[in-house]
DNA sequence: AACTATTTATAACA
DNA sequence: TTGTTATAAATAGTT
């Protein structure tokens, strides 16, 4: 059950390396098939594999004689153009493999500030945090402060509507009404930015003092900008 | 997002089939690298795309070269022996096409008698189903009620041992004891098969009659060949 | 070209 | 070996 990525590299193992090969070629077959079907070219596989002393070709050995007549008539220089070889190949894997390690540490580390978060819920405190970490912890907390205050106007506008629904609905009264339904917006929600960044500064610190020195400490909540300063290559 | 099962065929839309074709050029040139790496084969795979005056090829132009004139020594009737062409190809995909269908036929076969299983535990009668159908019937509660027995006789088990260690752990009590602990099995459970059998049909059937003449309609549970007599292809 | 929902391929296991 | 299943990889349709 393919439970490992698969290391890129010769199989030892004679049996499961026999297994492999019957696998894939079967596979790379059926691709090969695929694209010539589908886009209407021409194309050939050849395989030498030590099961057989034959290769196993695709699509026919006459197939495989036509493109390869084609191929063998141009001069070598122009066969070398606009081909995949392998150099330029591997140079497109490592390419793409740089850039899965950056998403990857990218993801780890807000998953590692995300913890911090939490942990700070629980009474962890921040003391052990540098400065870095500290404006990463800011912009993440901004980032769900944003998301939350935008769930809430989404519920309001529903509660909104439901009610203005229900107030039409109502038998006896008047089925148009030029009343306006009056917004009721949960107290949370009714702080500016400075008193939420307050009220989160209390949640986060219920009964501890930061253990830092100077103004300069502050969580920056509500500073969009705060990691120019310190940009760690992580987060914008 | 891969939605639908794509047809095999020539794909009309130009810029779809170029798109369709730079990806799957670059998946099966992949699929090539990792089959020769895998399993240490000597291979080489050439396209001839509309989209380039060139051929694309795996591994280089050269190791192409060198693939080629291992196989252009071959005589053509040994270059065809063993060789996976596009006639057995095909027959190979139709065999596997029909091994499926003929699966799903089972599948949907299982489903369509479980309905009419479950609809008639609601009242809705057997009336309307022919000889077939209800052997299958009978064979699919005889499955069930195999299974249910298993149950029963493993909850039996585990509640013996969780009641024998309750006895010897309670304070004051003797720690070893002869006394065996009795089995006391369901009364669902003590039923002999033909009970288990009237049973089930008198909870299958509460108020009506079966509406068929003869005893030889009777659901023949129990027997576990009744299929023998009139075999659909889908339960054995 | 980047993004996902799906389909397809396949490594490990039975 | 063949078959099954859990995962990884490929990719069709969109943006």
């Amino acid at each position: 059950m393919t439970r490992k990525k698969v290391k890129l590299a010769y199989i030892t193992n004679d049996s499961a390396r026999k297994a492999t090969f019957k696998k894939r070629k079967k596979g790379l077959m059926k691709k090969v098939s695929e694209l010539s079907t589908l886009c209407g070219i021409d194309a050939c596989a050849i395989l030498y594999s030590p099961y057989d002393s034959q290769p196993e070709v695709w699509p026919s050995p006459l197939g495989v004689q036509r493109v390869l007549a084609h191929f063998k008539k141009m001069p070598e220089m122009e066969q070398s153009k606009k081909m995949v070889n392998q150099e330029s190949f591997l140079r497109q894997r490592i390419a793409k493999g740089n850039e899965q390690l950056k998403k990857q540490r990218k993801d780890n580390r807000e998953k590692e500030i995300t913890q911090v978060m939490y942990q700070s819920l629980t009474g962890k405190g921040l003391q052990n945090l540098n400065i870095v970490d500290l404006n990463d912890l800011g912009w993440m907390i901004d980032q769900n402060l944003k998301d939350i205050h935008k769930r809430i106007e989404s519920l309001n506008k529903e509660a909104q509507s439901q009610a203005a629904a229900a107030a039409a609905a109502a038998a006896g009264q008047l089925i148009k009404t030029g009343g306006k339904v009056q917004e009721e917006k949960p107290a949370f929600d009714s702080m500016d930015a400075i008193q939420r960044q307050q009220w989160f500064v209390d949640l986060v610190n219920p009964n501890e003092q930061m253990g830092f020195a100077g103004d300069d400490m502050m969580l920056p909540f509500g500073d969009n900008n705060h990691n120019a300063l310190w940009p760690n290559g992580f987060f914008p």
